[in-house]
DNA sequence: TGTCAGGATCTTTTT
DNA sequence: GATCCTGACA
């Protein structure tokens, strides 16, 4: 142990030494806090803490994982097996399984996922004929997943005129309604979404002393990292847990706090010294990750907030290279700037594919990254976005098996009881559902029953709906003996769904069958690395679970040599060599939708903190002055943060006067444009005469952003500028005015019965006048 | 009841 | 550009 001990220095061995009572460790982005965490609980254990009473709560699995196996390393395996690891979701998601039948689930309850919830919502929606664009779906399940996330229930809710009224205000009266409903039927199928994970904990602890002391005597050490960002229900979790012993640590940078959209409350950790007696802090300030420009550049923006913890990060490192800042025209040439400044760094520093980043706000921006790379012969990969266990094949294959171990889950059962298809409309199942909640049982109770139900269903359908029926009870009987892989094999052979999508031989379908054939694979794994563990039982029932709780970083071996893709959110916890920010534009990153108060821009500016303190060497931001964003090209403005970096920490490449990286400015294309002449949107502060311009804003062209319903007096054309290609589309008998300042900016219409019209235009406002 | 074309809407971010 | 929904027609 003291080997591993004498890694920390002096700062970070305080926290490890420190064994009982509450703390808090605030430790700045790559001051080593994982390591203080790891050693710490190897410390515990040390000192004679059983691992049994350990509970360590993490961010990901993934990291869970990483921390177990080092601190195997210097305790022995078969210690470190038995510390209780994982995120919030994870871990109390086998603790309600072992409770269940208190809260009046079954231990093999399902985990809806956010698709899942979406669905049901919809529908219940529809059922209660309410008005679809009032009530939308994706609002209302953010409203109800803020009241699970603040432990508001149903009852809760309706005991609280204020918030019947703040949603009646928002015309939407009935919210209240559709929130009853819809926990009554997860709660008939069985099913928990991620929010009553941490919902049903806190029942749990609540209604049960005894089980809540059961834990409290189980957990008697409690750790808790990235603590900025637990929402209330998770703060509750970890006050009634470490009550007893308060054995309690959370570690945090309220710095990286970037998940207040998904109830993280910030004021957990600004708090924590209020919410325990006696509480030790400790910080750990010196960054061992980056260089003295990235943490100084990263320092300049974070200073910008105002609401923060007193804490000053440095850095021993070497002052490194400049945070490079570029300005393209296009996303697609966004991307293939990246990917040739990777292949460039690749070859003059020797490096590897992993040593590099690329990170954005959206995960829709990865497509002009990837298909740049691509290109490029650039190995990659993307997490996050569309995972794996949603594309369309997977939920079909994993409603099979879900509906196999709960016969009452609504959603599985929907997804498949018509696919492949097998004649059972939209109407049947309309009136499956209506008569499953008239008898207040589970759509599959009715069908097992269909002779004894009042329902109108003709006998051909009846047929129809006893075969499914059928099929899924043998499904049944198998899982009594086969194993996940096998039984998932049969599945979907049985079901039909290969041959669905077999039989087209699109390279779609193609695509699909591979997926398919990978879960099961994966699945293979599965029972092969449960059969090693003796702890588990390698059921369907945990392979499930994993899946609806695993992430694309849980299931990263790191071993690939792959430049990564993520979001931001996605990143925090991570480290790269190279890192390359994109899309650095206004209303992007600041996201549009985050601008409108001042808390939520500084969460922003903390995403944005949390990505440059990802890098260790080298930083690259990246804008455009244009993108395609809903399928259409549309402006873009620098974005503000890199404003907000002290000059002096970058190096701002873009070569304003350089026609090659400026086809705005190609002689070729608008006859001879002085480049000088560039008006800039504010005016620019140069420090010196020979320093380059900070930012330039495009000329700015404004879409024509009038749009017909009607669709038939229109003129559909396409309007050229430079490079930039807008679809425009305006009325007969319309005149397209173009206003603007100066004349040597050329545009050409090009409408579809082949007219050309060219323009000039320069700083052109484009209006259609009626 | 199935299928397909056309339309509306969507994009923050995730367990 | 993708996805989900609707309505017309086989």
């Amino acid at each position: 142990m003291e080997k591993y001990l004498s890694q920390l220095n002096d700062a970070q061995l305080a926290p490890t030494l420190q064994k009982d009572g509450p703390m808090i460790v605030i430790a700045g982005a790559g001051s080593g806090k994982t390591r203080v965490l790891t050693y710490r609980i190897a410390y515990l254990m040390s000192q004679g803490v059983d691992a049994f009473n350990i509970l360590s709560l993490t961010f990901t699995n993934k990291a869970a994982r990483e921390m177990k196996s080092r601190i195997a390393d210097i305790v022995g395996n078969s210690e470190a097996k038995n510390l209780w690891m994982g995120t919030f979701h994870s871990v109390f998601a086998k603790i309600l399984r072992f409770e269940a039948d208190r809260l009046g689930y079954p231990s093999n309850f399902t985990i809806y996922d956010t698709q899942d919830s979406d669905r049901l919502i919809s529908s219940i929606i529809k059922e209660m004929n309410l008005d679809k664009d009032v009530y939308k779906y994706k609002q209302v399940r953010s409203r109800i997943s803020s009241y699970k996330n603040s432990l508001i229930t149903v009852k809760a809710y309706f005991n609280n005129p204020e918030l019947i009224e703040a949603d009646t205000a928002a015309r939407r009266p009935r919210l209240g309604d559709i929130y009853k409903n819809y926990v009554e039927r997860c709660f008939k199928a069985g099913a928990m979404d991620f929010d009553d994970l941490l919902l049903k904990t806190n029942e749990l602890l609540t209604r049960f002393p005894d089980v809540l002391a059961k834990y409290q005597d189980r957990f008697r050490y409690i750790l808790v990292d990235e603590y900025q960002d637990t929402n209330h229900s998770q703060y509750l979790i970890v006050r009634a847990l470490s009550d007893r012993f308060q054995n309690i640590c959370v570690v945090g940078d309220d710095a990286q706090s970037i998940y207040a959209f998904r109830g993280a409350n910030i004021n957990n950790i600004l708090n924590f010294q209020r919410d325990y007696d006696d509480v030790k802090v400790f910080r750990l300030e010196q960054n061992y990750r980056s260089t003295k420009n990235i943490v100084n550049a990263a320092n300049s923006i974070i200073d910008k907030n105002q609401t923060k913890l007193d804490k000053v990060v440095w850095t021993a490192n070497d002052e490194g290279p400049k945070i490079k800042v570029n300005r393209l025209m296009t996303d697609g040439d966004e991307g293939r700037y990246v990917a040739s400044s990777i292949f460039e760094n690749k070859m003059n520093n020797q490096l590897k594919n992993k040593d590099f980043a690329i990170l954005y706000r959206t995960n829709a921006q990865s497509r002009a990254m990837e298909d740049a790379l691509r290109k490029r012969g650039i190995e990659y990969r993307i997490y996050g976005g569309l995972s794996f266990y949603q594309r369309k094949e997977i939920k079909d294959v994993l409603s099979y098996l879900r509906l196999i171990i709960n016969p009452a889950d609504e959603e599985a059962l929907k997804r498949v009881i018509n696919f492949p298809a097998r004649g059972i409309g939209q109407t049947t199942i309309d009136r499956l559902v209506v008569a499953a909640n008239g008898y207040n049982r589970s759509i599959f109770q009715v069908l097992q029953n269909l002779d004894k139900v009042d329902i109108k269903i003709n006998s051909g359908t009846k047929g129809k709906l006893q075969d499914f029926v059928t099929m899924i009870e043998s499904f049944q009987v198998m899982n009594q003996n086969a194993n996940a892989f096998e039984l998932a094999e049969h599945v979907t052979k049985a079901s039909g769904l290969i041959r669905e999508f077999n039989k087209d031989g699109t390279p779609e379908g193609i695509a699909r069958m591979e997926n398919i054939e990978e879960l099961l694979n994966g699945i293979k794994d599965f029972v092969e690395e449960q059969k090693e563990l003796a702890d588990t039982t390698g059921s369907l029932t945990e392979f499930l679970e994993d899946v609806a709780l695993a992430t694309d970083l849980d299931n990263d071996t790191g071993d690939d040599d792959r430049v990564a893709l993520m979001t931001i959110h996605l990143a925090k916890g991570l480290e790269f060599p190279y890192v390359y920010i994109v899309g650095m534009e206004e209303d992007l990153f600041p996201s549009a939708m985050s601008m409108n108060t001042r808390s939520e821009l500084e969460e922003e500016r903390r995403l944005f903190y949390v990505a440059l303190t990802r890098a260790e060497k080298q930083a690259y931001l990246t804008y455009t002055l244009s993108r395609y964003r809903w399928g259409k090209l549309i402006d873009a403005e620098p974005s503000r943060f890199i404003e907000e970096i002290d000059d002096q920490y970058l190096e701002v490449l873009t070569p304003v006067n350089d026609p090659r990286q400026n086809p705005m400015l190609n002689p070729d294309i608008f006859g001879d444009v002085e480049p000088d002449k560039i008006r800039f949107k504010k005016p620019i502060k140069r420090k010196s005469e020979n320093k380059p311009p900070k930012f330039v804003a495009p000329p700015k062209l404004k879409p024509i952003s009038k749009t017909t319903n009607d669709g038939v007096n229109l003129f559909d054309g396409k309007l050229t500028v430079g490079n930039i290609v807008e679809h425009i589309r305006f009325g007969k008998g319309e005149v397209l005015k173009i206003e603007g300042q100066g004349a040597d900016t050329k545009a050409e219409i090009n409408f579809e019965n082949g007219g050309v019209k060219k323009l000039l235009l320069r700083f052109a406002k484009l209006q259609v006048l009626g």
